[in-house]
DNA sequence: ATGGTGGTTCTACCA
């Protein structure tokens, strides 16, 4: 007997209304139960939602003008659903959304970039990773499967990067950076393309500029991090770098994780 | 190469 599996994508889409072709062209092909968005860059009344219904996909949004904006799309019924990410009400992007789909509790991350790091963003990039770190470890606290998915903008090795050293300052690559990712497995959490995939140069992003993507000059900045419950349930994690190489393509390409469905207790 | 590309919005800002 097969084991019922449930795929969950991850992907940085710069627009979703500018990538709505290349979105819907990939669903058609890549079939994904779960898609976490990131980088909607609309609003929620501008959000495609007619489109994705018509896929076969509920959608929860969370948007903002022009910037940020992330949106979770299911074929299941998506419940529990919270906007922001808690620790700082003043806090008025939005890159955090949160909801429960089969029985797993999914977020679709978008965490700040921090460039220039001399400027009030990387500081804002820290105390965000501090909040997502602290919102994980009472997440925890329930001993139950869920997922930590989105454009984490941190390159987690060396081995992530075509040019670490070139790197070495960026607020992507820089050591206070990498430790605050490193105290989010040190809660617990699994970096599942990892437990799939040992090879350097898995990249989830090529930037548009001086010919990165036809160079191979990309960054792993895409991230599934799984509680110990659903790191139990990893089947396989896989990057589709197919979409990157299309026209009109996202700078980011989809993470696909796959996970065996929970286990629902029921009486014989 | 203090460049390069692309999205949002309309003049820079963000990545």
């Amino acid at each position: 007997m097969k084991t019922a599996t449930l795929k969950i994508a991850t992907w940085n889409v710069n627009s979703v209304n500018a990538r709505l072709p290349n979105v819907l062209a990939w669903l058609g092909s890549a079939a994904p139960d779960v898609v976490l968005l990131q980088e909607l860059k609309t609003t929620e009344d501008k959000f495609p939602r007619m489109e994705f219904s018509a896929a076969g996909y509920n959608a929860e949004v969370f948007g903002q003008k022009a910037w940020n904006g992330v949106a979770i799309l299911a074929k299941h019924k998506i419940t529990g659903v919270q906007a922001g990410l808690p620790g700082d009400k003043s806090d008025e992007q939005a890159r955090y959304i949160e909801a429960t789909v089969a029985g797993v509790r999914v977020a679709s991350i978008y965490l700040p970039n921090g460039n220039p790091v001399e400027s009030e963003k990387y500081p804002y990039k820290l105390a965000w990773m501090e909040r997502l770190r602290a919102h994980a470890a009472t997440l925890l606290g329930a001993e139950t499967p869920f997922v930590l998915g989105g454009d984490y903008n941190i390159i987690p090795e060396a081995r992530d990067c075509y040019d670490a050293k070139g790197w070495a300052d960026d607020a992507l690559f820089r050591l206070e950076s990498r430790r605050k990712f490193r105290a989010l497995l040190n809660l617990g959490l699994t970096d599942a393309l990892r437990v799939c995939n040992d090879k350097a140069a898995q990249y989830t992003f090529w930037d548009y500029q001086a010919g990165a993507w036809p160079q191979n000059h990309g960054l792993r900045i895409d991230h599934f991090l799984l509680s110990p419950q659903a790191a139990d349930l990893l089947e396989d994690c896989a990057i589709d770098s197919a979409p990157r190489a299309e026209d009109k393509a996202s700078d980011h390409t989809p993470v696909v994780l796959t996970l065996r469905q929970p286990t629902v207790l029921h009486n014989t």
